[in-house]
DNA sequence: ATTAAATGTGTCATTTCGACACAATAATAG
DNA sequence: CTATTATTGTGTCGAAATGACACATTTAAT
């Protein structure tokens, strides 16, 4: 018969925090959406918004009851970053940071209980100081996200339904912090086959109004997991 | 004065394990080093290497003694994966199990130590069905190697210090199930200038003795964090 | 010496990429 | 009502990279 174990003995329980970074995008900028703490440890301090796992629930879930608790949302993108567990990365007591961050449109969240938690949109690149190793976290997700985006069409996730190829590329130089040729990303974009024109033109502009498009959600999805972009093609 | 904390409350303390998925190549195929259980739970199954994080012991140092028990080998390639935590994956009881992911020589390892621990080198597509989720740690661990060698010069960690073209474009042709072109593959890796000719050649071979090459650990480490092949170099 | 298998190098047409020119659109100023 | 200005859409061209493939060289076995 089989030895049935009941629990293991003589192991160490530690406390497993969840964080999140959440970007957004406002059309010039890369932002985050942080919280000045009014709550202890650390209170007065900024940081990454987060919680506790609790004991019968998921870490993924975990993580959408903590974005849905701030921004009102669910059904957003999310994606498991890495955990953090140094020794003496929280002074009060050991605690694993299991991270995750998510991608938002950033007009989409409800701004009564982003108030509420003393939240704010902050630019990526005038960010203050955060507490713990939250720097770190943000630095790692960014990398990430510069991954991510270079190889599969993510960046969808942080614009509004209806986007112009100009407010594309401007995500695209706000992720990467460079400049792009407007000839060459429109040819290169294009060339996916992943936009679909509304017909619709931006009202918003000045001047020339450019075409809206939306994605085709039929080609992104299967070509999300599909792009082997440095591979060969064949042979 | 600031409020000072010396405990988080009300707050559940979960079980942490390590475990740890461990590529090799033996000139034809990618290969795991799994170990047949002989102790509880699971005994007589077939799983990764793992153990449990201790009290004072970061994530990365518990990986690297993992590994080290295991392998005798330190100062390998090892990454942090990401965390599995789904309420049920451990019947025994909840936990938590952060992954690392190593690449080592195949021939480098301590035999009598692999034995000890009852542990074998598995081919990646004949591997037997190993316990909890660490079917889908192994799948993503692949994902993520694939990723990783595709932007980085990653793949000379499981090859040995010197080394042919044809010998990296089988590791290649291995980690990406695909077959490439020769000529065209050994055009594009002399073209990184990442390799040097030793001036020695391959002496096991049956017929022309392909040359041996080495790593330019310099230009290596100066380019392994600045691969952004997909965009632009400039404009 | 011949054969067979594997390695090193070269060619060529096609595609992609980066740099840049020009025309079209729309609000605003005169 | 026309000119101006800022922005958008599309095209061109040479350079570089890519994929397909040919040929010569090396080495052990026959």
């Amino acid at each position: 018969m089989t030895h049935l174990m009941n629990r293991y003995l003589h192991s160490t329980r530690l406390l497993v925090a969840i964080d999140c970074i959440i970007f957004g995008f406002d059309g010039e900028e890369i932002k985050l959406l942080l919280i000045k703490r009014n709550f202890e440890p650390e209170k007065g301090k900024w940081s990454l918004m987060g919680g506790f796992v609790k004991e019968e629930e998921d870490l993924e879930v975990g993580a959408e009851r903590i974005l849905y608790e701030l921004t009102g949302l669910d059904n957003i993108y999310v994606e498991h970053l890495q955990t953090y567990g140094k020794v003496n990365r929280d002074p009060v007591e050991r605690t694993i940071s299991v991270v995750f961050f998510a991608l938002i449109n950033i007009h989409a969240h409800d701004q009564e209980s982003v108030r509420a938690h003393n939240a704010q949109w902050i630019s990526l690149k005038n960010a203050p100081k955060l507490i713990f190793d939250h720097d770190r976290m943000v630095e790692n997700a960014l990398e990430r996200l510069r991954y991510k985006a270079a190889l599969h069409p993510i960046g969808f996730e942080l614009l509004p339904e209806k986007f112009t190829i100009p407010q594309l590329q401007k995500l695209y130089e706000a992720i990467y912090d460079m400049r792009l040729d407007r000839r060459n990303f429109s040819r290169k974009i294009l060339s996916t086959g992943l936009l679909i024109d509304t017909g619709e033109k931006n009202e918003n502009s000045a001047t020339k109004k450019a075409i809206l498009y939306r994605l085709d959600k039929q080609k992104y999805e299967s070509k999300f997991n599909a792009f082997w972009y440095f591979m060969p093609e064949s042979s």
